[in-house]
DNA sequence: GTAGTCATGTAAGAGGTTACATGATTAG
DNA sequence: CTAATCATGTAACCTCTTACATGACTAC
């Protein structure tokens, strides 16, 4: 917890997580800013995303609070590349951070906003819509899933490096963990789906309702012409 | 879309939430700041939470920009108070949003990143941890329960107020769309908790298996002795 | 030589959080 | 008269987004 003070202003620090995911990474091997530019757009990206433009800083912030080290090492002739390793000071942050307790993140999902107001919307656009929202979830199962199976079959290389420094009856306590929390966003992903079929279901009611509404005046208009 | 041209830069606003998440209360019925301030505490704070400090500043935005109108009145003997009111190209915008593709906002889930990493932390830790977001999304989906019995059941003050400049014939597909939206926010806070189930479950499981391992060393080094 | 990758940054803005600030009105 | 409520703002800060920018290295 991080308190600034400037003037009469006090903002205190709970999130923060873009920090912690860095140091989650480079905690199983010390890796450059563009690898871990690479890593966010894979793997831990499917977990917690990141620009380029917020890992490059965030590496030179973390530097300087003694979080990470980075070392200089050439790269052909002329050019150098910075690889940042987690210090203990480093650890000891990432291990309090997944300690102590952290409310919920506010209520703030413009998919489901945007779903209260469906009735502004015609039909199809919001057929279209739901329909795109299960397209990107299935997406993005198929990669949870893929990084699932990667670490369950003892293939995800970093993981097996961490696995390396941690006692052996321990691995599969770690594993678990890992698999649990990809199991929980897979989850959310599915029930996601679920609703959203069901959203194209009333709106195929609401087309039939309103046909039979339409009908039934015309029938009216019929009988007293 | 507004796109604004600073030197370089261009910045596409795509999502602004907030501002239709204001324009979807206000069409049904003209509210102060105030008004807003405690409806988003309570019915919409559980599909969008903001602060007071971010509603007064973008309401004058939007009055600014023509989305709503403010109408000032009386208050008792000198005080005043401004009542905001949709306009047209109000009602324009958020049809237009309701109607619009938005793409998947990126995946950034704190719980989810920190549940990756678990096995940083002690057991009772992570246990605490999993029962306080079952805790938290049990409240929270009495909050959404209440809200859709209230609309289902025709006693939500500002939808039956909407609901009066429609047709009748439209009345329960907009409360079938209401009540659809609330029921994927509830199926998701469901997935949560379960999820959390089976993270403690997990722990159990650790612990058993810890304990198991520590006895059988303890019996190797009885049996050396 | 040139296209793709490796590598590292900066600028300007949007949207959200926490705290500070003030005053009138109303119910007891 | 006093506490709660009504009412409206501002300041400072953080995180994330979009876009701009540069240059060395490597495989062809």
């Amino acid at each position: 917890m991080v308190a600034a003070v400037f003037g009469r202003a006090i903002y205190t620090r709970l999130a923060v997580s873009l920090r912690h995911a860095l140091l989650g990474v480079l905690k199983d091997r010390p890796l450059t800013g563009y690898d871990l530019v690479r890593y966010f757009q894979g793997t831990l990206g499917f977990l917690w995303s990141a620009p380029q433009s917020q890992i490059y800083p965030e590496l030179r912030r973390m530097e300087a609070a003694g979080l990470v080290t980075a070392t200089v090492k050439p790269r052909g002739q002329k050019a150098q590349k910075r690889v940042y390793a987690v210090t203990e000071a480093g650890m000891a942050e990432l291990r309090r951070w997944a300690t102590d307790f952290m409310p919920l993140p506010a209520q703030r999902d413009p998919v489901f906003l945007k779903a209260a107001f469906f009735d502004l919307a015609p039909l199809d656009a919001v057929r279209e819509q739901l329909k795109a929202h299960i397209a990107q979830y299935q997406w993005r199962i198929e990669q949870w899933q893929a990084r699932h199976d990667a670490i369950r079959g003892r293939r995800a290389e970093l993981v097996e490096e961490w696995l390396t420094r941690q006692p052996v009856e321990e691995h599969e306590n770690v594993i678990q963990m890992k698999v649990h929390a990809l199991e929980g966003v897979i989850a959310r992903a599915k029930t996601e789906i679920a609703w959203a079929r069901r959203g194209l279901a009333l709106c195929d009611q609401i087309e039939t309702r309103r046909a039979g509404a339409a009908s039934a005046e015309s029938e009216v208009a019929n009988s007293r012409a």
